[in-house]
RNA sequence: GCCCUCGUAGUUCAAUGGAUAGAACUGCGGACUUCUAAGCCGUCAAUGUUGGUUCGAUUCCAACCGAGGGCACCA
């Protein structure tokens, strides 16, 4: 990468004046004008070395222009005392002419080969719809997973999904009630519905949803079971469509009747090892000493909670992938500090396959809408499937007056509703809270999922065009200035690592629209295809390195690419 | 009460301790007989308060104000 290439640059001229630095900051100054790349190392050695720092800075810049760098143009002191490089013309084309026959596989890295990786999200509770909570992690999940895969990782994508517990009980306490169809996941909707609002309500309804609860975990009525079999079948195959739809599919699913038991009987016995103790009649894990508290693992009637099934789905985890180097764990961000103590009672009961092993709780934000459209349409209950539909409703309304036919209007109004939603999730930093607002998010203009996938489809037709006209992209003849295009292409590779390191896909939405926007001001700035041009080849090249790399982004981000749009 | 997040234009978001805080939406004003106008160009507008550390703070530290979340048998 070019960005290591002149880091190495900046420590061999340090070194030459005998000093040295630990690390060099290396960073993209705000103004084009100053320069692709700065650097402060001159500021900061300056105190040390009791020199100025711009007379410092001139003594490096001095030494790196000595090594005479091809990529670097130019060597500048800037301001306080910046070092600021200007990239040369031959580079920045070349790197376009690598990013077309490169294609998809331009920008990925290899520093995570070789490693193994879990990421565990979605998961949802069964006989519950789809909340949008589970769509967030979703969503989240999966464009983690794509990041460490296009930096080499191995990853396997596990869903855990509630399929035992107080919320199955609620369903098939409330599809005995309705006399519901456990196969029609309207019915179990409106069953979950029925059978939480009786045990809020907390009279002896509330006492029937709790045995129907024990009845179930002991199998123990086999009516009951039956419902509770058929509902969760109903509602994995719905999810399954969902989740096609959104574009994950997974390596593992775990349930949690696999791991209540297992981690009942792990508690148990560590409880004998002293890592629980028994408090009120419950099993507890304390986790004062560091810094953190006491939360239960087993209640007093000796059944597991969430976290003894944490512990019980740990073991299944490992055992599935005992080679594991990564796990991590997408879920809401009301759960951090509950995660901090199950994965300290995690490391203390399993020492020897958490050794080296790194255990990652990733938290993501709420999903609040601005509008009460929702409400007003579909209910009380906003599901995952509803806000969907409800986009899609409006993406239809706008797709109408295009001319496509029907079952292109139906492709693309799925596609961009799509974009729309995940994009407004996708933008902001993982972990804070998110507002989805209906009127911006479908807007259609500037800084949205449409906007990336509008300008993708744009610069493919005009490369089709190109084709038919008999013009081949090629970087041979180049212009003698570049503009904004090719001095933000280059930066994929390391917006990629980088976005990837810190689980930070937000990085890479910014620079896909930043890219977007460039290459949307240079097509309206002049005509692409013209035969008589020689440069229509390089502006060919261009457009093709600038679809190619927004198709990457896009991948990543798990937003779908419309035909047409 | 204790702990964790967070506070940036009117609104929704950016900014690995750096230079004149960057976009989008909204408002106002433009261009175009041209490859997709879901596009392009211009313009108005912001770091909650008070201190501290630093050559330099939206970023780090402290206090305060404000929002959200968590803190024993839900997940």
């Amino acid at each position: 990468m070019i960005s290591e290439k002149i880091q190495k640059a900046i420590q061999t001229a340090v070194a030459s004046l005998g000093m040295e630095v630990s690390e060099i900051v290396l960073e993209h100054p705000g103004e084009l004008l100053h320069g692709d790349y700065a650097t402060n190392v001159a500021m900061a050695l300056a105190k040390k070395a009791g020199v100025k720092p711009k007379d410092l800075a001139e003594q490096i810049a001095t030494a790196i222009r000595a090594q005479n760098i091809p990529e670097i143009a130019k060597v500048e002191v800037a301001g306080p005392g910046f070092i600021n490089f200007h990239l040369s013309l031959a580079f920045l084309v070349s790197e376009i002419a690598k990013i077309v026959s490169d294609a998809s596989q331009y920008g990925l890295n290899r520093t995570l080969v070789g490693k193994v990786v879990m990421v565990e999200y979605t998961s949802p509770n069964l006989f519950k719809p789809l909340h949008i909570g589970n769509l967030v992690g979703n969503i989240l999940g999966e464009s983690l997973s794509r990041l460490l895969i296009a930096s080499g990782a191995e990853v396997k994508r596990i869903n855990y999904p509630s399929d035992i517990g107080l919320t199955v009980a609620k369903g098939v306490w409330g599809l005995q009630k309705t006399n519901g169809n456990p196969k029609d996941i309207k019915a179990l909707g409106e069953a979950y519905r029925i059978g939480n609002t009786a045990y809020e309500e907390a009279g002896e309804e509330k006492k029937e949803i709790e045995l129907i609860n024990k009845a179930l975990y002991e199998d123990s009525n086999s009516t009951l079971t039956t419902l509770r079999k058929e509902g969760i079948a109903t509602s994995l195959s719905h999810l399954e469509t969902l989740c096609k739809k959104l574009g994950t599919k997974f390596d593992t699913q775990f349930f949690e009747s696999q791991s209540a038991p297992l981690g009942r009987d792990i508690v148990i016995e560590n409880t004998s090892r002293g890592i629980f103790e028994k408090s009120d009649g419950a099993v507890v894990y304390k986790g004062e000493a560091e810094g953190l508290h006491t939360r239960v693992f087993l209640n007093s009637q000796g059944l597991p909670t969430y976290e003894a099934k944490e512990v019980g789905l740990f073991k299944l985890k490992s055992g599935a992938y005992p080679n594991f180097n990564t796990s991590i764990t997408v879920t809401g961000n009301e759960q951090l500090d509950f995660f901090k103590v199950v994965f300290s009672a995690i490391k203390k009961v399993f020492k020897e396959e958490t050794k080296g092993k790194v255990l990652h709780h990733v938290p993501n934000g709420f999903l609040t809408l601005t509008t009460g459209k929702m409400s007003s349409r579909k209910g009380n209950v906003i599901t995952g499937e509803s806000l969907i539909e409800t986009v899609q409703d409006m993406v239809r309304e706008k797709v109408k007056d295009r001319g496509f036919d029907v079952s292109a209007t139906e492709t693309v109004a799925e596609a961009v509703a799509i974009g729309a939603i995940k994009y407004s999730i996708l933008r902001q930093q993982m972990g804070s809270n998110i507002i989805f607002d209906f009127e911006k998010s479908l807007s259609f203009e500037g800084d949205s999922g449409p906007y990336l996938q509008y300008t993708t489809v744009r610069g493919k037709t005009v490369l089709a065009k190109a084709k038919v006209a008999g013009l081949i992209p090629s970087t041979k003849n180049s212009p003698k200035t570049t503009g904004d295009v090719e001095r933000l292409i280059y930066r994929f590779p390391e917006v990629l690592l980088r976005a990837t390191q810190d689980y930070a896909p937000h990085l890479l939405v910014t620079f896909a629209i930043e890219l977007s926007a460039s290459f949307n001001a240079f097509y309206a700035n002049q005509t692409i295809i013209d035969e008589k041009d020689p440069e229509s080849p390089y502006r060919l090249a261009l457009t093709s390195a600038v679809v190619s790399v927004l198709e990457q982004c896009l991948h990543v981000l798990a937003i779908p690419l419309p035909e047409k749009m």
